[in-house]
DNA sequence: TTGAAAGCGGTACCAG
DNA sequence: CTGGTACCGCTTTCAA
C-alpha cells in the first residue's frame, strides 16, 4: 500500500526523451551532444529536440562524468573568513577566465574540514583542478587529490607544496615595504598591529616577518600590538600609545589603519606628526581619511593568468610544477606617513 | 602503439580495494559506509579498511549520488559582484549551519549564465536544494529546478517567485528608513546616490523607491544623483551641489556615503548643517569619519534559520512554499545627518 | 542512419 | 557473514 501524498514529478532521462521522440537512446544523445562523427537525418533531429524541450530534459553531469571519466569541474574551497574586495575581485575574474576555457568553477564549503583533511572531501567530486588559497594543504593533501585523478593542484599562499603548482603570495613583501617606507621616512620604533580575528594570522605573521627583516642590522625596533578590529580595543591601544614610545605603525591593512588613526587622533596624537600611519591593501576609503591614509598597494595575478596555468597544468598534469612569485607590493605615500 | 609518457596514477576503485582485501565489492561498500543491516566479522572490517587506507581510496561522489538517486548538494550561484562582509558573513554562516545538517555547500560559478539559463547548468548537478540570491531566477526557471529532482528552491531578494520559498529581503525598507528619518531631521530637497557600477541597481533601485514612498504625501522631493566610486565622480557631483539645491543626502550604502562625504567637505559643505548624510549597511569605518556617518543598519536573517527552512523544505517538498520578510533596517543616527 | 549493448563506480537486494 | 548481480543515466563503439 503506497500513499504517494505528493506527485513529485519524475525526473526525465534521455530514455524518456528517446521513447517520445521514437528513437533510441544512442540517437538522443548524437544528437543533443551535437556528435560530430554521425550524421542523424534531419527530422529525427528535430523531433529528438522537440522531445527534450517538450519534457524539460536536463542532462545528468553525474551520470556524464562517471561515463566520460573525466570532468570540467576546477574546485576551490570556498573562503571560511569574510574576504576583502581586492580578492573578492580576482576570485570572480578567475572564475570568468576559467569559464572562457570552458571550465566549470566551483566554490566548496568545507564546513570545519581543515586542510588534508578536506582535500578527502574535495577528492570525493573528482574535480579535474584543485585551487587552494592559503597555507593549509599538505604533500598528503596534494597527494590524496592527484591519486584521486585530479590533474592540476594549484596552491596560491606563503609556500609551495610538494607535487602542487604554486603561486607564492609573499606576504612578507608588504611589511617589508612598509617596514623599509617607514624607516626611510625617519622612524625607529615601529610598531605592527597584529590582528586578535581568527584566520588572519596566516596573513599578518609573515607580514610582521617582512618588517622585521626590513629593519634587520638598523637601529630601529618592530613592537607587535595585538588588536581586535573594534573602536573599544583601538581606544585601548592609543591610550597606552605615549608610554609605549612608538614613532609609527604598520597597521596589517588599512581597516585596522583607519581605526586606529582614529583612535591615535582622539588621544590627540598628530598623524604623521607623532606617528607615522600606514596600512595596506589600498582600499579606495583610505584616500578619504584626513590625513589620507598612506597604504602598501598589493597587485594580485590577473585571473586570465592563472586560468591559463591551470589549462597548461590539466593538459600536461606531468609537467614539472610551476612556481610563480605573483605578489606585487608597492608603497602609496600619501598622508599618513 | 600505446606511447604513455607519464603514469599517472590510476584512482583506485572499491574493485581494487575488494581485490586486495580478498572479498566482494559488496564487502567493501558494507564496511566502509557501516551499513548496519548486516554483519561484518571484525578481522573483515579490518582487512578492508587497511586495503582502502593503503590504496589510498577515495569513494566517487558521481558514482554513488548516481545510484543512490539523490545527494545533499546545496547550490547557490557563486556572486558575480565583489560582496560587502556583510554578506560575506552571511553566506559563511549559512554554510557552516548547513554543514551541521549534513548537507554540502556549493557555489556554482555561473560563468555569465544569467537566470533562467543559468537554472539548467544548476540542475545538471542535481543538487538537492538551490539557493538563490537576487532577482533573475523566473518560474520557468524554478519549474527547470523542479523538474530535475530539486526538492526545495529558495530565493533571497527583492520579490517571490512561484513555486519557490522566498526570503523576501525588502530593500525598499532601507530606503523608507533613510527618507523617513531625514524628512523628520527636517530635510527637504533630498538626493538618492544611485550607484553606476553595474549590479547593483537591483538593490539601488528598491531603495530608491522606498525612499520616494516615505515622501509620497510630503511637501519633500527625492532626486535621483548617479555616482560611480571614484573620487573624480565624486568631486564632480559635489561640485554641482549648491545649484542643486539638496539638503540631505541618502547614498546608497557606507561606503558611497563616505567617498560622498569627503568630497562635499572638500567643497566647503558642512555635513550636517549644509547637507545631511546618511548611507546603509552599519560599516564599522563609518563609525570613523568626521563627523559620524548615520547609516541604517541591516539585519540578514541567521544562517541557521535559514539552514533550517531549507532543511525542513527538503524533508517535505510539496509543502506550500514558505514566506518571510527577513530584513530588518532600522536607522543608527550618528553626526551626520 | 539507427539500435543494441557494454560499462563508468557504487549500493543494496537476494542467495548461499 | 559474504558474494553475485542488477541497476542508476549516459556515452560510445560495433553491427545492422
Amino acid at each position: 500500500m503506497r500513499t504517494v501524498m505528493t506527485q513529485l514529478p519524475n525526473t526525465p532521462t534521455s530514455a524518456d526523451v528517446a521513447r517520445l521522440a521514437g528513437v533510441s537512446r544512442a540517437t538522443v544523445s548524437y544528437v543533443l551532444n551535437n556528435a560530430g562523427t554521425v550524421r542523424i537525418s534531419e527530422p529525427t533531429r528535430r523531433r529528438v529536440r522537440e522531445a527534450a524541450r517538450e519534457l524539460g530534459y536536463v542532462p545528468h553531469a553525474a551520470a556524464r562524468s562517471l561515463r566520460a571519466g573525466h570532468s570540467r569541474m576546477v574546485l576551490m574551497p570556498a573562503p571560511s573568513i569574510p574576504v576583502g574586495p581586492l580578492y573578492g575581485a580576482f576570485i570572480n575574474e578567475l572564475q570568468w577566465a576559467l569559464g572562457r576555457l570552458d571550465y566549470t568553477v566551483v566554490q566548496y564549503g568545507s564546513g570545519g574540514l581543515e586542510g588534508d583533511e578536506a582535500a578527502r572531501a574535495w577528492a570525493e567530486l573528482r574535480p579535474v583542478a584543485v585551487l587552494v588559497p592559503g597555507a593549509g594543504l599538505g604533500p598528503a593533501g596534494v597527494q590524496v587529490l592527484k591519486r584521486s585523478g585530479v590533474r592540476a593542484v594549484v596552491t596560491l599562499g606563503p609556500g609551495r607544496v610538494d607535487g602542487a603548482h604554486a603561486l607564492l603570495m609573499d606576504h612578507d613583501a608588504v611589511g617589508h615595504r612598509a617596514g623599509r617606507h617607514l624607516y626611510e621616512r625617519g622612524r625607529r620604533r615601529i610598531g605592527v598591529v597584529m590582528p586578535a580575528e581568527a584566520g588572519l594570522d596566516a596573513f599578518s605573521r609573515p607580514r610582521l616577518a617582512g618588517v622585521r627583516q626590513a629593519l634587520r642590522g638598523t637601529d630601529a625596533t618592530a613592537t607587535e600590538l595585538p588588536l581586535r578590529y573594534t573602536e573599544e580595543d583601538a581606544g585601548r591601544l592609543a591610550g597606552r600609545w605615549r608610554e609605549s614610545g612608538l614613532d609609527a605603525v604598520f597597521a596589517y591593512n588599512d581597516e585596522y589603519a583607519m581605526l586606529l588613526l582614529r583612535a591615535l587622533q582622539d588621544e590627540g596624537l598628530d598623524v604623521p606628526g607623532d606617528v607615522a600611519v600606514i596600512g595596506a591593501d589600498d582600499l579606495m576609503l583610505g584616500r578619504l581619511l584626513r590625513p589620507r591614509l598612506s597604504t602598501v598597494h598589493i597587485e594580485l595575478p590577473s585571473g586570465r593568468c592563472l586560468a591559463e596555468l591551470v589549462d597548461r597544468a590539466v593538459r600536461d598534469p606531468a609537467a614539472e610544477p610551476e612556481v610563480h612569485q605573483v605578489l606585487g607590493a608597492t608603497v602609496v605615500r600619501r598622508e599618513s606617513s
